[in-house]
DNA sequence: TAGAATAGATAGGCGCTGCCTATGGATAGA
DNA sequence: TCTATCCATAGGCAGCGCCTATCTATTCTA
């Protein structure tokens, strides 16, 4: 049973006659014929009575017509499904965020994409960059915001940002009044620092290797918020990215003089992911972005 | 967009591999990526992403699937349609009738048919021959029960029953008392005989021409109860088939001698029409009946 | 890190089949 | 009786779906 048989059959039913069948099929009579036999030899009895000149439905025909025509509307549908689907900005759009960027760049982004493409759902995922990774592999995320660079050569990515360190230091640190500090004139003090597994954890453990300096922890959180009011409260001293600056009243920051201090936020994908309207849009919004 | 394409698809969506798909398919894995690549050209969009060695849904190919699977549903339904209706007794029975014969061999015919195919609906029409040959032609009825022989090329018919001619007298009618009568010998009388266009009064009035009798025709009607009914009454003779006796307290029935003076009944049917079960069903119940 | 195994893509050839035109047979109308 | 119309049949051609062989890339393993 193939679906031009169908349509032939239902031309045919329609017209009321084969050559007129035919010729609404735009093929000529003879291949029409053959079809619809073919048809009624599969099906193993006969769909129309062939009565000298005209012809007519039988009992099966009639009961027949009704589900080819079925066939064909669910057909159509499927088409206007695709056709749909391709130049919507809908659908579900999942992206992942590690927790020293989520509270900082996203909100905005959230809100404003929001804005712009209200038919499509968008889901936030944060998670740590190796979780990240492997939910972009398994496809459970399309698109992760993390620390560049990525590795792994199945994925790609995009930088959005770069953004310097600075050092949080309590209001009424001797260095507290510095435009810029080095990170060897804190190998006295304590450390605030992230928990291991954050990637930031390691930018900044990086910038004290390179700074020959071995920090002293006494505090490890999994956000910047609970570091900066440690520091504040005079436990001891952070490291921070810019965008995790908050003013509160007894901290001050002081960027890192070292000019490798930094990090680069960047987006990214599993290679050879197709991207949906609502995925392009998103990854557009984010590569605009300057902070 | 061919069926087999929409098979491969799911096929793949189902096995997560165009190899395994292409197996579970039953054909050559370079046959099932041919024919995928080429549903996706006509869709103008990728359903699966090749992610090297492994493949995913793209969000329009998770929004296909269903699509996809409701049309191959669609199919299997048409397909079990006929399938159900090729060995069902069930659907339309529509029948004509002459109404000379009606009243005498249907009901036990339909009653006996009724109860042995309950799921048919059997729906009878009461016409007048030429009526029942022009609906028969047209296909709103399947078989018509009427005398025979049919004139029209068109149609095939099959002899059911034989009847004798009997004249219908008042029972003090000097001839009541006979086995037989010859026609010739009711010339004075005044006839009772079916209305214009009935098949029945062409029967009886050719009886009447052999016998060289040119009867004088003083009631008609559409019935024979009513002509019985009057002829009972005194009113005059009449001539009746045998299945129209009916066994009146003022009424005799004298066989006819003429030995053509007799009517087959038989059923019609257009040729070329097919058959369902239930119609090859009453058509073999009919051709069986013998009274 | 090299080699083997696996998965999908590509290339080329073959055969089926759906399409065409030409024609035949039957029917309905003139 | 002739003509027009309609469906069926016959024969030939071309497209296309399928195959095998091969290639490339990725992943697993030693």
């Amino acid at each position: 049973m193939e679906l031009h048989q169908l349509r032939y059959f239902c031309a045919v039913a329609d017209t009321g006659s084969f050559s007129r069948g035919a010729e609404q099929s735009h093929v000529s009579q003879p291949s029409l014929s053959q079809q619809i036999r073919k048809l009624e030899d599969e099906l193993g009895a006969r769909l129309f009575d062939r009565l000298g000149r005209s012809i007519r439905l039988t009992e099966l025909g009639k009961a027949f017509l009704p589900r080819a025509r079925a066939v064909l509307r669910e057909l159509e549908a499927a088409r206007g499904e695709v056709a749909e689907q391709k130049d919507s900005a809908g659908g579900a759009v999942t992206i992942g965020v590690i927790p020293t960027v989520a509270p900082y760049l996203l909100p905005k982004q959230l809100s404003t994409f929001a804005r712009g493409f209200p038919a499509a759902q968008l889901t936030v995922v944060e998670e740590i960059t190796p979780v990240l990774l492997d939910r972009l592999r398994a496809g459970t995320i399309d698109l992760a915001v993390l620390a560049l660079p990525v590795r792994g050569h199945e994925f790609e990515s995009f930088p959005i940002l770069t953004e310097r360190l600075f050092a949080a230091l309590p209001r009424e640190h001797r260095f507290a009044k510095q435009k810029s500090i080095a990170l060897k004139d804190l190998r006295a003090e304590p450390f605030l620092l992230l928990r291991d597994g954050h990637c930031f954890r390691d930018t900044a453990v990086a910038a004290c290797d390179r700074a020959r300096l071995h920090p002293q922890v006494i505090f490890e959180s999994g956000q910047f918020s609970s570091l900066i009011g440690m520091v504040a409260a005079g436990m001891g001293v952070s490291i921070v990215p810019e965008m995790a600056i908050e003013e509160k009243t007894r901290c001050r920051y002081v960027r890192i003089a070292d000019q490798q201090a930094s990090r680069t936020i960047g987006v990214a994908r599993l290679r050879g992911r197709s991207f949906t309207r609502a995925h392009q849009a998103f990854l557009a919004q984010l590569r605009a972005e300057k902070i």
